[in-house]
DNA sequence: GTAAGCCATAGATAATTATCAATATTTACG
DNA sequence: CGTAAATATTGATAATTATCTATGGCTTAC
């Protein structure tokens, strides 16, 4: 058949004709004359070059090859139709959902991202998922979730991931405490002070005691806290030391000490990750496009790390 | 989006800048000038009513919107593409393929229908599957083939069957017979003879075998042949009684007697099925259709009982 | 800064399409 | 056989489409 000129109207036309069995009903229903739909008719047969229609039982009923063409029809417009449903839902743009699943120990950022976001698109739901980082690599897995938060984005062959944040963590310790005063330090130095540290799964203390691992240093003396603010400001009455994303600082004004001690600021990042196969929600692209857009807006700049277009190319 | 004027060729031109990410090469693919593509996506990006194209990487590449658009395109043209093999295999007509189930029993009948067909369409490739009732039933359900021959057609909701040739099943005696030389005989009478009987399972056997146990006869002396051939053969020498299709006497001349015994001859049929939910090949498709136009041709049509055109309506 | 590519726009034209009203033809049915 | 209903055909027209050539604007690469 001639594909070049065929229309999506002449198959509303030919479906319209198959499902009354008439022409001329056919005609009324799409309120066109009987012989515009004869002719159309005319032209899609010519266009297959195959009988379409035959007379069986006083109706127009579809021939073997127009029932095949009946079908191929319906699905090609059905196609279009979701087509046209995504478009409308496109075009609300500031309505829908979106959920998001959460590692644990990333949830301290999350407000950080979507405060901005839902301020500016109060009709976009979303929803999270928290959970330690096994059971949100299931529900990638599994494609539980639009979008993902992670530290460090799974590995594998769906996933698609984009760094959009550097996470710097510094040593800092009391304005007055010694080793504020030193050019240069070695941790090994600091190995008996106290050192305040946030709850075990914590992102900020899983790098800090990776790290100990890695350097085979051991902690003696530590207190645990469940705050980054309280951290900050128990650093600041000089309570003892501290591995702190240096975001919390920065927003603080902290009257705190930066240790200048090798390897530190120690260098992590944010990632959003999406898995490859899962089409996103026209809110969740909204999402990534806004803090695409905008990250630095309410970011310092030195802290951006963008790559998130690198979620916005693909399938969706 | 209208869709109202959307052509295929607009896809097909949309396609292919997708493609090569520009419009002078896709102008180019498609043997266009530079202008006429530009001018196609306008019209197809106001159809759609979005921005469908956006420069990225100094490539077109499609928006967020464009990239759906993409995948509906190309699953619609993918559609028609379906349609168009179907129609070139249909326009073959005289080529083409497709496979039988055959119980058993019914492997008789099957050179009466399909020498005629095979000779007047020899392109036209057919495989059997011969095997009995339940394994037949089996490769039905799991729709191995494309068309089937049962004399009794199975039950359930996929079924689709058409009766297309009675089968009476006659008694038949040797000339000689004591029998042969009455005008009328009770079965009764015959209780005590040797009958020659096809193996279990066999369809002339079931039907004989339920018709004595619906009215209570045993037989006391049966014979067991594989073959209607050396049964009829074997009556005709004298060696005893037997119910056989009547197809079988009439193609071979045979020299034995109808016994006029009440019920008989026993009445059933062949009938075609094929599953509702598999599509007919064109070649199957066109063998019945052959069937049922020239079924007269080469039966005699006292046996002819045409319902073919059950198996030719609904979708295929 | 200039040439080379790419793209968009404009202007023009032939072809095609969508559509109608009027009329002819076929079909079905009493 | 005659009439009513459904279809097909014809003729006409406005709209749309497909296409081209020519031209000007914008990037990009040297």
């Amino acid at each position: 058949m001639n594909i070049r000129h065929l229309t999506f109207r002449l198959l509303q036309v030919y479906i319209a004709v198959i499902r009354t069995g008439s022409i001329s009903q056919a005609a009324s229903q799409l309120h066109l004359t009987q012989p515009t739909v004869s002719q159309q008719i005319k032209r899609l047969t010519e266009a297959v070059g195959e009988e379409l229609l035959e007379i069986r039982e006083g109706q127009y009923q579809p021939t073997y090859v127009g029932r095949e063409l009946y079908h191929a029809a319906l699905d090609a417009l059905g196609r279009f139709d979701d087509f046209n449903s995504f478009l409308s839902e496109a075009a609300q743009g500031n309505k829908g959902h979106f959920s998001l699943g959460v590692v644990t120990t990333a949830q301290y950022v999350l407000p950080l991202l979507l405060s901005p976001y839902t301020q500016q698109y109060p009709g976009v739901d979303v929803t999270f998922n928290i959970g330690n980082r096994s059971s949100v690599l299931q529900r990638f897995q599994n494609q539980l979730d639009d979008l993902y938060l992670f530290s460090h984005p799974p590995t594998g062959d769906h996933v698609v991931s984009g760094r959009f944040l550097r996470n710097p963590l510094v040593l800092i310790a009391p304005l007055k405490h010694w080793a504020a005063k030193r050019k240069s330090l070695k941790f090994s130095e600091l190995i008996n002070e106290r050192f305040l540290m946030r709850e075990p799964g914590s992102a900020t203390r899983m790098m800090f005691e990776n790290w100990l691992r890695d350097q085979n240093y051991q902690l003696h003396n530590t207190l645990q806290i469940e705050s980054n603010e309280v951290i900050r400001m128990s650093v600041e009455t000089g309570l003892g030391l501290a591995v702190l994303s240096e975001h919390t600082l920065a927003q603080a004004n902290a009257k705190v000490a930066l240790l200048p001690v090798k390897d530190f600021p120690l260098i992590s990042h944010w990632y959003l990750v999406r898995h490859s196969d899962r089409r996103l929600p026209v809110a969740a692209h909204n999402f990534i496009q806004y803090m695409n857009a905008h990250l630095s807006e309410w970011v310092d700049e030195k802290y951006i790390r963008n790559e998130l277009d690198l979620l916005l190319g693909g399938r969706g």
